[in-house]
DNA sequence: CGTGTGCTTGACAAGTTTCAATAGACGTGG
DNA sequence: CCACGTCTATTGAAACTTGTCAAGCACACG
């Protein structure tokens, strides 16, 4: 199921000056000239629903910047239960830990047919030498990542069913530039919430019969994300 | 509650040279002559239980190697109600985020007495454009702290109370180098496992009737780290 | 037009919280 | 030194939530 990082294309030159997460992505500030050096080193990987990106114990070789799609990051407990520690989206980094030398620490799998750049490790290290601005870049992905984390144990983790799936409805809704959200299947919010399935079904289906949310897809939803907030008292924007 | 990280003493040279967690810190590779110029920027501070290293929401102007004691990283939801991310123990970094220029994103409370070295921010950026060396530990540091929060999410907030009070039990057994190991209070660690203080509370007191664990006093335990591991089915050492 | 996969629902069991009361540990001041 | 108040831990019983097991349904695909 995994596909090798080495398979992907090269993108044109042409085509990472036009990208569409360019300006958050981790060269957003680099020097266009040093850029073009390594930007053969780059591959563009595209994968489909349910294939992985990289799994947990490989050898870190690479970072994946998404560029489109959401990719789950998942870990196991001894008896073979799972757990979904985070989920990826447009912009965000997969496999940062290599930048520090480590092993994959997840399986890497793809909720929806998902786009991105394979970076070699040691690119991103030599470009850093060179242009030190690219070590805060990777500072803030750290950020961004260890914030997501807490968040899933602080928002995600704690408190009854209902309000941990309305709090994953408001992230998937408030992560997409659509009116309409991309709605994982029962058994991966499951995952995200230590929840079981059955638990997860009937709180969604509830939801809808309570007109907080309609489905449009079987896995697409819109939700009336203002009524989510006042039932888990977030701050309204 | 708070202690203005000013307030702390200087340490002398010797003692940095001698610190018990020096072969962890953030400087351990650090050319001496480098460091010394910027030794003086750094302070020792030593609170007690309960007292406050820094405040959510504070602008982040230090970080704080943790030399002794367990320092817990706070989050809270909308309602009051409080989770605690991650605990700090000796050679760990406190407030990291401070280094990609954000506000402080816990309430970072002593369990019980600690000390620490608060390093200014603008230490951290200068020395790294010295020594390069520096940002490759800074990494790791990001690594542990992300490495910790998935494993409380995969292993601490996952299946019933037993399992995840037994988890921590031996999280906490694991990293004292003591035979006994410092046992927060129940409703602690109700916040550390989304569970309540009195199921937290029947929990251990059903392991101490099981003698898998034995009071050496009110907050200090001694397990039998073997038996638990068996129990939760975690790989043997 | 079957077959498979994922979603929903029901009924019951098990686990967890809630509310309430009691028991212990500890420090303060008489 | 003991009494008292405070804070934390423990325990019980009832209410509630979630998990488990089992069955039915819907839609997609071959």
């Amino acid at each position: 199921m995994t596909i090798p990082a080495s398979k992907g294309e090269i993108l044109t030159n042409e085509a990472c000056k036009t990208c569409s997460v360019r300006s958050v992505a981790l060269f957003k500030d680099l020097n266009p000239a040093v850029f073009e050096k390594f930007h053969a080193s780059i591959r563009d990987i595209q994968i489909g629903k349910g294939e992985s990106l990289y799994t947990i114990g490989q050898a870190g070789e690479r970072v994946f910047t998404i560029r489109e799609g959401i990719v789950k990051l998942v870990q196991y407990l001894p008896d073979g239960s799972q757990r979904i520690v985070r989920l990826l989206k447009q912009g965000d980094l997969a496999g940062i830990e290599a930048t520090s030398g480590s092993d994959y620490q997840h399986d890497a799998i793809a909720l929806t047919r998902s786009e991105s750049c394979a970076i070699p490790v040691s690119t991103v290290e030599f470009l850093a030498s060179e242009q030190p601005q690219l070590h805060k870049t990777l500072l803030t992905k750290w950020h961004d990542a260890l914030s997501t984390s807490d968040s899933w144990l602080t928002r995600l983790s704690t408190g009854p069913s209902r309000y941990r799936v309305i709090r994953l409805l408001i992230w998937l809704a408030e992560n997409t530039h659509e009116k309409a959200f991309y709605l994982p299947g029962r058994e991966d919010i499951g995952h995200m919430l230590a929840l079981t399935t059955e638990t997860v079904s009937r709180t969604i289906a509830d939801l809808r019969r309570d007109k907080y949310i309609e489905l449009v897809r079987s896995d697409y939803a819109r939700a009336d994300v203002k009524k989510l907030k006042a039932i888990v008292k977030d701050e309204a924007d």
